[in-house]
RNA sequence: CGGGGCGUAGCGUAGUGGCUAGCGCGCCUGCUUUGGGAGCAGGAGACCGGGAGUUCGAAUCUCCCCGCCCCGACCA
């Protein structure tokens, strides 16, 4: 039983002033959490109480689903790393010490190579496999910028699954399992989410989703469709396209077009010329980047910017995008800054790829690489050919659902959880294979499946908070009942006393605010900020031998007879 | 890492060159009070983020450093 009255607990009657979101201003209110550092959190006794109720909710999800909880430690030698490159490739978001004798250590990001490890050193058959296993472990990771309090922290809890499988198919059914799995924990924790097509970038592997709460704060931005519920994150959003429709356009026609190095200015002087109602969306906007070294063109419509990390998310393998800087323009003198077009890409030497609505067929008004000159009837396949269709425009609210071509919404949210494909990675760098059937040497593949566990606390704050605290899903609450006993003599208290000891007996978790000293409104005041989702109150009614029973939630208050206390609360804080 | 803001008691804050750094919450003592953050009286608690400088005199002005928050870049 927690009891206030010697509960390590103070509650602040004014918002902190270092704390900007709503899950952060009240975790710190109510007395859950403390700043330690900018990303770095102690919890309290209430706060440490709510995160082991998510973790023990994770944990008993994770065991039902058949998996295997394990722990490594936080601190890491440097060699495994090494052979991975993370060592290098984290950069400076990897917090690294050095040892007495000046090894090099590192408090671990994300445990990829230990995992693997661990399978290295039990497993070598094909036999052994499917196996998936999972740690709850602090993370370190030295963010460039923490932010909104405890949902990016330098050091967080997180849960890691890792799944090892022979092959692709099992790798499908792992990968499923875990779906499945971190679906069951997140309804336990009542969150809203959405899943969400991700891409999975850099790291390999076919398959890639993230777990979105949605929520105003968030810091990850992504389509949904309210219609179907297709939801995607703006990197992996797929474009929706019809075919080309039109009649067959005419040959290309050079114009004189001085001074219109922007597209509105374009427009304006297309308008003037040929009075056809030209739009920004006729024109072909190329954008010239370098990546790793090479000149790339992406083709997008001149009412549409490219997305640097959309574009960067579905060309993997290249390491270093930059935008054309003079310099670069120096290198490909066919190149006029202002008015370039497709149509002598392969000329310059430049590999074109194309926003998908640059449809085959479709013709646009572009640059006629000549300073002062564009062309029109610029025809995708007749004068122009691109390498390959790429998503690299920006998204924006209105576009197409790919699904059912409902105009999508763009939507903030807390990511929660990421399950991915991990494929063969890191089995390769550490050589985790097993012999199958026929006695060959097989390279392992592996999945990867993450929920933020600190983050947890902070995304179910955000969902569930209104205007007077804190308001928590029963199973993550600090208690289920919240009991105060208000009054100047000792029947409130007694009673009270009594009510916590049956209701703990009848298996109910309590909190009962015992404090002489306070007076009802206070009491009041921190059992609503605090966010216990029913509160009993043992005071006034007493003369008429009744208690009030009030949830938290809708607000809900009724009187019970004392002698049916019991048995009614625990039907109603049960029925929840 | 770029831009902006802030640093005064546990929390929220006032104080822009001049008395012993003020107030509210919280905390301690006593009395009163007990259904919506009670009242009165008394009290403890601050190297004003750190260092250097300017000045007869610095929380206040200057420089350097540190820390924190917000926006952006970044974020397996």
């Amino acid at each position: 039983m927690l009891r206030m009255s010697t509960l390590l607990l103070r509650t602040l009657r004014d918002d902190p002033a270092d704390a900007e979101v709503a899950s952060h201003r009240l975790l710190v209110r109510a007395g859950y959490v403390r700043r330690i550092a900018a990303g770095v959190y102690s919890w309290l006794p209430l706060g440490y109480i709510t995160l082991r109720n998510i973790e023990r909710i994770i944990r008993e999800e994770m065991d039902e689903a058949g998996f295997q909880e394990v722990h490594f430690p936080s601190l890491l030698p440097r060699e495994p790393y090494e052979s991975t490159n993370r060592w290098e490739e984290y950069g400076p978001n990897l917090f690294r010490l050095k040892d007495r004798r000046g090894n090099d250590y590192l408090l671990g990001p994300t445990h990829e190579e230990m995992f693997t490890l661990m399978v290295k050193g039990e497993y070598s058959s094909y036999k052994d496999l499917p196996l998936s296993i999972y740690q709850i472990q602090t993370k370190f990771r030295d963010e460039a910028r923490p932010r909104s309090g405890i949902i990016r922290g330098r050091e967080f809890v997180m849960k890691d699954s890792y799944s090892f499988d022979l092959d692709d198919a099992g790798l499908a059914v792992s990968y499923e399992k875990h779906r499945n799995a971190y679906i069951k924990t997140f309804e336990r924790l009542h969150m809203k989410y959405n899943i969400v097509s991700a891409v999975s970038g850099a790291m390999g592997g076919s398959r890639s989703e993230e777990f979105l709460a949605p929520c105003p704060t968030g810091e990850d931005t992504y389509v949904l469709c309210e219609k179907c519920g297709y939801a995607a994150n703006v990197e992996a959003m797929i474009t929706k396209v019809d075919a080309y429709a039109g009649a067959e356009p005419a040959a290309m026609e050079i114009f004189d077009s001085p001074s219109t190095p922007t597209i509105d200015s374009l427009v304006t002087l297309l308008n003037e010329k040929f009075g056809e109602g030209y739009q920004a969306s006729d024109t072909l906007k190329n954008v010239l980047l370098m990546a790793d070294g090479k000149a790339i063109s992406i083709l997008v419509p001149g009412d549409r910017e490219v997305d640097l990390k959309r574009l960067e998310a579905n060309l993997p393998g290249v390491l270093e995008l930059r935008l054309f800087e003079d310099a670069d323009f120096a290198k490909h003198p066919g190149l006029v800054k202002g008015y370039v077009g497709p149509q002598d890409a392969a000329k310059f030497g430049i590999t074109v790829y194309a926003d998908p609505r640059v449809v085959l067929g479709s013709h646009w008004v572009t640059g006629a690489n000549e300073r002062d000159k564009h062309v029109r009837f610029v025809t995708h396949g007749r004068d122009f050919t691109i390498e390959k269709f790429i998503e690299a425009a920006e998204v924006r609210a209105g576009d197409l659902c790919p699904n059912c071509s409902t105009p999508v919404v763009i939507d903030r949210a807390i990511e929660i959880g990421h399950i991915f494909q991990l494929g063969r990675k890191y089995a390769e760098a550490l050589d985790l294979t097993v012999l199958d059937k026929d006695g060959k040497s097989q390279v392992v593949t592996m999945g990867s499946y993450g929920i933020g566990v600190s983050r947890a606390v902070a995304a179910i704050a955000e969902q569930t908070y209104d205007e007077l605290g804190l308001n928590w899903p029963r199973e993550v609450a600090p208690a289920d009942v919240h009991i105060v006993a208000t009054g100047k003599d000792d029947l409130p208290f007694n009673t009270a006393e009594q009510l916590a000891k049956e209701l703990e007996a009848a298996g109910l978790r309590i909190m009962l605010d015992d404090r002489r000293d306070a007076s009802p409104g206070v009491k009041f005041k921190d059992a609503e900020l605090i966010g216990i989702p029913f509160i009993v109150i043992v005071g006034k009614a007493l003369a008429d031998g009744k208690i009030e029973l009030r949830v938290r939630r809708t607000g809900d208050k009724s009187e019970v007879l004392l002698e049916s206390a019991v048995a009614q609360i625990v039907s109603v804080v049960t029925a929840n």
